[in-house]
RNA sequence: GGAGGGAUACCCAAGCGGCCAAAGGGGGCAGACUGUAAAUCUGUUGGCGACGCCUUCGAAGGUUCGAAUCCUUCUCCCUCCA
């Protein structure tokens, strides 16, 4: 053993290990980054991605932060989009037999999934691989030699597939085949290491076990962990709307950020930037002692995470009209406009004419909570007299400004 | 293939002839408090220019003055047997 390797090892396996969930074996990776290093030969490391859900939030960026940790660290970085397996859709966490995604879908998902991810990846030092390449031109036999590898014990060992067969709930034969194919993947990249949510762990594991059948070296499983949402407990999904998108406006980001709950600042900041650790570390430290008011660490973050995805501009700017609309209750500059004649409104349907309540009836409820807002003051009646300049608010966010047309 | 059980609003779950737009919980939204946090408390949570009307309890029919509730058929799911 080469010493001065060593201590390179331990600096990358440093780095690595940050916010991970869990590395099966990380004495393996050990090994791997060693020979890597010593042969100057760059790991492969794999994602593979479902082109179903083509807006990508902050919750599929803990698992890109870490590949972007490997590719600054040298390595190969490998995307496989998933356009032959999401025809059949993973059905990890599933109650239900995803359906099946047509070739223009996946085609049209893909191309806006790999836009948004190079927002974090480096678009020169990742390889896009689709893996229609190479399933969809497997013959029957290929798919029963690799069907053979796996058994349906095994198979039921699996969280999701034991709970729908307990339950009752049906599970199509071919989702059996799904994390064969993922794994097939990996057989065909000669993947070194796969990365994954912690809800991946099975599908990687069959990889590393599928790698061995066929006769290459097993794959490390590196799992991240499952971010949770703006509310702190569920995981961040567009479904559960507790998300943050990579698309989302500075202005967005900056208030969603605000709004998480106080334990998340420092596994935000974790999983998500590349702030050191030692210095989160610190400002956790501060922040328990009550020397830092948690506000303000949340309002770092949030501006790192805007330069992250916007620029230091755009965060700034969002800083500014953050304290303005929340700390001083001022209306905002740049808020949406509507061009009507100048006249009497009806309130509850002129709301729900610009989407600030979802039904004239939850316009009168929200009325009658004292939601609604002209110009900064509480207004109860149910007529407005429209006057040029107005500015409509529901709620703390939803504004409007009349202009007569 | 046979025998039972189930399907209720965003989710879970009561209701089993009128008092049911449908208990309770969760979630959501709004108000108070704040740091647009959390916790807590309160209100609200089908639609309609509305003290009334319209649509909703898996689907379609039927019984009844009146049905989420009873009957028939159908669809889907579960359990046991083969």
């Amino acid at each position: 053993m080469d010493n001065t390797i060593m201590q390179q090892v331990d600096e990358q396996l440093a780095i690595i290990r940050r916010g991970v969930a869990e590395i099966v074996p990380e004495e393996e990776l050990k090994q791997k980054l060693y020979r890597s290093i010593k042969e100057k030969k760059p790991l492969r490391a794999k994602l593979g991605l479902d082109p179903t859900a083509p807006d990508i939030h902050l919750g599929h960026t803990v698992v890109l932060n870490k590949l972007r940790q490997f590719q600054d660290l040298g390595h190969e970085v490998h995307l496989i989009i998933g356009d032959a397996t999401g025809r059949i859709g993973d059905p990890s966490g599933k109650s239900e037999t995803r359906k099946q995604l047509s070739e223009e879908e996946i085609k049209l998902n893909a191309a806006t999934y790999q836009e948004q991810i190079f927002k974090v990846l480096d678009p020169q030092k990742t390889i896009v691989h689709f893996n229609s390449k190479w399933l969809m031109d497997m013959n029957l036999e290929a798919v029963l030699r690799l069907a053979g590898k796996y058994t349906v014990a095994r198979m039921l060992e699996r969280d999701d597939f034991d709970n729908r067969y307990k339950e009752g709930l049906p599970i199509g034969v071919h989702e059996f085949l799904y994390p064969l194919m993922q794994g097939y993947d990996s057989v065909v990249l000669e993947a070194d290491i796969e990365l994954g949510g912690t809800d991946q762990k099975f599908n990687l594991l069959v990889g590393r076990h599928l790698l061995r059948e066929y006769g290459y070296e097993p794959q490390i499983a590196l799992m991240m962990p499952i971010l949770e949402g703006l509310d702190g407990v569920q995981k961040m999904s567009k479904s559960l709307g507790n998300y943050i998108g990579v698309n989302d406006d500075a202005y967005e980001m900056f208030g969603k950020t605000m709004s998480i709950s106080d334990k998340l600042i420092s596994r935000y900041f974790e999983l998500l930037t590349r702030i050191p650790m030692n210095q989160i570390e610190a400002t956790q430290a501060k922040m328990d002692q009550g020397a830092i008011n948690p506000r303000d660490a949340k309002i770092s973050l949030a501006k790192e995470l805007i330069t992250m995805y916007h620029d230091a501009e755009a965060a700034e700017k969002a800083e500014a009209r953050f304290k303005l609309v929340y700390s001083q209750g001022d209306i905002p500059q740049d808020i949406p406009e509507v061009q009507i004649p100048a006249q009497e409104v009806w309130l509850p349907k002129f709301l729900q004419e610009n989407n600030m309540v979802s039904s004239s009836s939850d316009g009168r409820r929200m009325l009658q909570q004292g939601a609604v807002r002209v110009d900064g003051e509480k207004f109860e009646e149910e007529n407005l007299q429209i006057k040029d300049g107005i500015v409509v608010q529901v709620g703390k966010r939803k504004f409007i400004r009349i202009r007569i047309s």
